[in-house]
DNA sequence: CTTGAAAATGAATTGAGTGTCATTTATATT
DNA sequence: AATATAAATGACACTCAATTCATTTTCAAG
């Protein structure tokens, strides 16, 4: 079978994050096993390891696939973009729909996150992803600016790290306390409220 | 041997959960073993198993006397009451000192709230948990009312909320990205000047 | 059709942690 | 001092995931 070929790699490597995806939407990320998902992409034991070498690096793979997506989301709703608020106001909505769907990755993401920060290399993962996200929202709100939504400069760093230490409070409290105790609606559309209050708008 | 005293059974207890922090502060929950407790301790293997069953209820159990005195300090926060305002800042520095230290269980104990969030007793530990932070912050806001320093009603819980939630962002960024990327008094102080603006205060 | 090399297999090994229990140790009681 | 009994010990068995590797399968090239 000398079938050389790295579209073959390639291929074998997507079904492998195909049914790592299932597997981590199903038992998070500590709970997962590569046997798991070995059996759930219906491969025999030590296959796995002709394309990966443990978990971690099967979910960073993953994970970078799924940013990659997420950024071109966000490029398209800010190519469409309308006023600030109105694209905020979307990009919380999917936010919302994607945690609280049964199908969700989010809770494996946040525990991944979070078992890992001992790990070097998976910190200095996530702070690029972290700088990329900063950056995303800088742009909006930048064009906020040179749109002559915005009267006057805003300290755009300040505000988007705070909208997003406030975002990833109120996810992890879902995930930890529980959908139904925490109204993650009431709570973003709080957010939004706050943050249009911190910006000094044009009166139209 | 016949030592029959519950006091005795009590101080073993404390010897485990004493030897339990340690290294739950050095190796984080996920990692320490019930193995690194017993020798931390100094003692043998079979021991532990007289006292506890599994590392979750150490832990919980371990959580559970650091919450009450946590809870303990906060009440003489504030008895020492000046403002809220004092109050507060004294809080949140408090909580970074504690975040930024070295010898820190925060990380261990975010560690378990994510993990754990399969585990419906555990959800319920950390719900009630949250909701007997609500009220301690409920309290305070309502003794700013009292006391004149806030003119009209505020939405006390709603505010306590958004608080909580921008605090455990902040932590759990601290924590993942790194104490050096994240500026936590900066930060803090924002979440604080934040809170400060949403209070209609007396203009004394 | 044969062959050779890469791909895939899965039985077997390794390794680490959990949990048990027969035995040993310590000491209060008599 | 002898005895009874609870505490403590630590070897051992168990579980389960990770990993290896000898063997088998597959298929393109000759």
């Amino acid at each position: 079978m000398p079938k050389v070929t790295d579209e073959h790699k390639e291929f074998r490597k997507q079904q492998i994050l195909l049914a790592a995806m299932e597997v981590f939407k199903r038992k998070g990320y500590e709970k997962a096993t590569l046997k798991d998902i070995v059996e759930q992409a219906g491969m025999s034991r030590g296959w796995i390891y002709l394309y990966f070498t443990d978990k971690k690096q099967i979910f960073e793979a993953l994970l970078t696939y799924l940013d990659a997506e997420q950024e071109q989301k966000f490029a398209e709703l800010i190519s469409s973009y309308d006023t600030v608020f109105s694209v905020l106001s979307r990009f919380f909505e999917e936010l919302r729909l994607e945690m609280t769907s049964e199908e969700t990755l989010y809770p494996a993401v946040y525990e991944f996150w979070i078992t890992s920060w001992r790990d070097e290399t998976v910190r200095e993962f996530f702070a690029k992803r972290y700088e990329r996200t900063v950056a995303m929202f800088s742009d909006l709100f930048h064009k906020g600016l040179d749109s002559g939504e915005f009267t006057a400069t805003i300290p755009v760093d300040e505000i988007t790290k705070m909208m997003m230490s406030s975002i990833d409070g109120m996810m992890v409290h879902s995930l930890a306390f529980g959908l139904a105790r925490i109204d993650m609606k009431k709570q973003l559309d709080q957010l939004l409220r706050r943050l249009m209050e911190l910006l000094p708008q044009s009166s139209i």
